[in-house]
DNA sequence: TGTACATCAGTGAACGCGCGTTCACTGATGTAC
DNA sequence: TGTACATCAGTGAACGCGCGTTCACTGATGTAC
């Protein structure tokens, strides 16, 4: 038996209505707090059509974690890899890409964040998986311009550093309004390269300064 | 009308029974699914025994940040301000002072590093406070030293940074088990060491490396 | 000293409500022949 | 072509359950005089 294209797609509309439904009612209260009824409410479904779309909330937030969040951090991690300018460059680019990515859909970046250190252990092994390609497509594209100039190679845990230090610059953006987002996109720059720096510049991080 | 200290105390000592069973459920299913019921019947009072000591759950977090969350912190400013073996000593201090606080109190962390991202503004607030004194805390124990050295002295927000570094080596400490423990204390105290060196070693950061 | 009153942590019964889940059904569409 | 059957997203009724909250009460302790 075959499926008709077309149904297949109006399923899939209503299966994307459920995910955004989701991270708009999870910005407000949080995931964890939402309920099947809740959310299929919002998608205007009946609490029972549900069940044609996952078997659980926590199924529903995976597909969350798989298909939108990873789509928002493989345009960052093609940033990475597009940009050209050298290591600074690659920093300026990312940190803005993150930083867009707050003013465009920050109800999936509000999401990002809470289960990434959430209750939930298959949420938070979903995302870490998820950043650890941008953290490893950060390291190689500063270790890759640097490998040229001849300097040291910094630790294999720079990348992951970094990423941290852009979450955070995502983070106070939600909270402190675009009005600030100039603000914290230099501060971010600015920590991300004291990095780079400090990893590339001393011979050996044990001595004293 | 006067108190009995007796009593006052009993009661604190309720109060304290539901705080610490409130960490404990928050650990496995998150604070924000947390109801007030289930709360008292782990803590062994009557539902509405509740309402004596908190008028709902958002109230008894905000004790938890208070309280709880304060003193753990408040033990790490201590941690940093007490060191007198320069910047470098600092970061040693400061990492294994927060992994230690995993290892005793693991349930506590990770209601401080979910909810510091969390769906409760009134959360994220209270913990944004309460951190900002560990940050003021290293960026001065980072400065003071190295005015005597005549250094360069690295931006404010340093010690802001060096905080969501550390904060991020608990997170992985309370997923990968304290085997892993003196992998990411290293780690962290490398990547803060990078932070550091980086910001004090170069006269600009916006020049090409 | 004794007696009357105030305070206050803890309680059990009761309420209305929203929850997750089951079930049998509809109706549109695709397949077999 | 027409007819019988299969698939499957969506549905409304119904269920038992745990929730937050209210209320009037108990009993221990402190205060007034």
């Amino acid at each position: 038996l075959r499926v008709n294209p077309e149904k297949k797609e109006e399923k899939e509309r209503v299966t994307l209505a459920l995910l955004r439904a989701t991270l708009r009612l999870a910005a407000a209260h949080g995931f964890s707090s939402l309920g099947l009824r809740e959310v299929s409410r919002a998608a205007d479904i009946a609490p029972t059509s549900f069940y044609r779309h996952f078997a659980d909330m926590e199924e529903l937030g995976l597909a969350l974690i798989d298909d939108l969040a990873g789509r928002y951090v493989d345009t960052l991690v093609e940033r990475a890899r597009a940009t050209s300018t050298g290591p600074l460059g690659v920093v300026e680019m990312i940190v803005g890409g993150a930083l867009a990515g707050v003013a465009s859909d920050p109800e999936l970046v509000r999401f990002i964040l809470a289960e990434r250190v959430g209750a939930v252990p298959a949420f938070r092994a979903a995302l870490d998986r998820v950043l650890s390609l941008l953290g490893a497509a950060l390291r190689d594209a500063f270790t890759a311009d640097l490998a040229v100039h001849g300097a040291k190679v910094p630790a294999p845990d720079i990348g992951r550093a970094a990423v941290v230090l852009l979450l955070e610059a995502c983070s106070q953006a939600l909270d402190q309004g675009p009005e600030q987002v100039p603000v914290l996109r230099e501060r971010a720059i600015g920590q991300i390269r004291m990095l780079l720096s400090g990893a590339t510049a001393a011979t050996g991080t044990t001595g004293k300064a």
